[in-house]
DNA sequence: GAGCCCCAACTTGCATACTAGTGTCCAATG
DNA sequence: CATTGGACACTAGTATGCAAGTTGGGGCTC
């Protein structure tokens, strides 16, 4: 623990650190889907104890990231069929109803920052700096739903969003996929600051569906990530 | 702890046990809104260490049943109209989008799950029991996210439900409101039942807003439990 | 050589000790 | 009498030790 006190308070504590760290590589499959954790081995890598390692392994469960099975150990769990659609499932049911307020309720300075975020990643699309969209991606989507009034939205949103941003991260170096995600955005956002929440909803509705189209691409090429297939549809 | 190995396992640990425990007597207002809770006293009271306990709070800090603030203590939250509205805004997006699934994949056996649950809540409802009639209502809501096959929704539901729960269990000694929820179960499930998704989805919108009615008179009987009124509508 | 059994090493769950910070109460002082 | 300073009791956060259980491999037996 090198951060002075106040720092500490400041970033949020050792667990905070901890958990955006292996959040983060999980999503990126640097700790990938499968792969055996060590409560002991966590510990020794960030420093700390097993105490805030295992408060993080406990979040990190609810979002489905990890299985932890007493006894024998915790594991990345693989990207299901399953999960994926429930991510999607709890993105579209809360994001769309709350995108329909935030068309109600917009300010012109809440839709001068959904523009900033644009073009933000206009930028992002044109340097191929998938990594910058991807956080500019969520950000726009937050902003949504702070406008909405319902930043809870998010919250869970982000919180369920486990297994489909992991298909998220890995599909990106394509291209045209991001030009695509850019217009999508750029079609919800022109439909808030128009104050049409139909138009808005089924903007988001469609934009949050096209996530999933990367899917069988990526299951094709890293069939290791995954759980087997289930049939339902 | 009295339990054998294989009750525990079953019972799901320590920590399942005083979860439940916990979260029931802060929806209950035994503990009530704005008690301060003692690590220390709550692992004397379940025989249990702080560290399961600490988990336990956790949790319920992610419900925001409780507001830990470091080094100074845990809090039972009050009622707030931001997580009262949160909490209906969650169920409603999540349980509307899932029961419209429902409609659509109900077969007869779930039709007569849910019937059989109607049942039960007439019973309940002719024998005053509002204590059973909140579980069943529960149960109701929940084998509506089951058939839908996104069983998540009601995970997600129920988790960031604290706030309108306590506001539900608080008000339940109206005799007429057990009725009135009682007919609007059956609204939802007929619309099921005959498979119309817009109907289901309606009726389970007015449902889920008819428990905000009770809140004004809950707020003038019980001000201490309440947070200050904020303006948003 | 094949199969079975047992043990050792590892796992998480829980209990406990320690650290650092906060608020309160009382006493001393202006 | 009011106010301020300080000590003390209590808090949550963290570290560590102990208990119970699983797994996999090595050695013994057939």
């Amino acid at each position: 623990m090198s951060l002075l006190t106040a720092d500490r308070a400041a970033v949020g504590s050792a667990r905070t650190r901890v958990y955006a760290a292996l959040r983060d590589a999980i999503l990126d499959a640097r700790y990938a889907p499968g792969r055996k954790l060590s409560e002991n081995e966590l510990a020794g890598q960030f420093d700390v104890s097993r105490t805030p390692i295992r408060e993080v392994l406990a979040t990190l469960r609810d979002e489905r990231l990890v299985e932890v099975v007493p006894q024998v150990g915790t594991l990345v769990t693989r990207i299901s069929d399953e999960g994926v659609r429930d991510a999607a499932f709890v993105r579209e049911a809360l994001e769309c109803a709350a995108v329909r307020l935030a068309a109600e309720r917009a300010r012109p300075d809440d839709v001068a920052g959904l523009r900033d975020d644009l073009k933000a990643q206009g930028r992002a699309v044109a340097a191929g700096d998938h990594r910058l969209f991807d956080r500019l991606d969520d950000e726009l989507h937050q902003r949504l739903c702070v406008i909405s009034g319902r930043a809870i939205a998010w919250d869970l949103s982000r919180r369920a969003n486990g297994h489909l941003a992991r298909v998220r991260r890995l599909s990106l170096p394509d291209p045209d996929y991001l030009d695509a995600m850019l217009a999508e955005h750029r079609g919800v956002v022109e439909a808030v600051a128009a104050g049409d929440a139909d138009r808005a909803e089924d903007a988001l509705r469609h934009h949050l569906r096209m996530v999933l189209s990367a899917l069988p691409a990526l299951r094709a090429s890293r069939p290791e990530y995954f759980a087997d297939p289930d049939p339902e549809g």
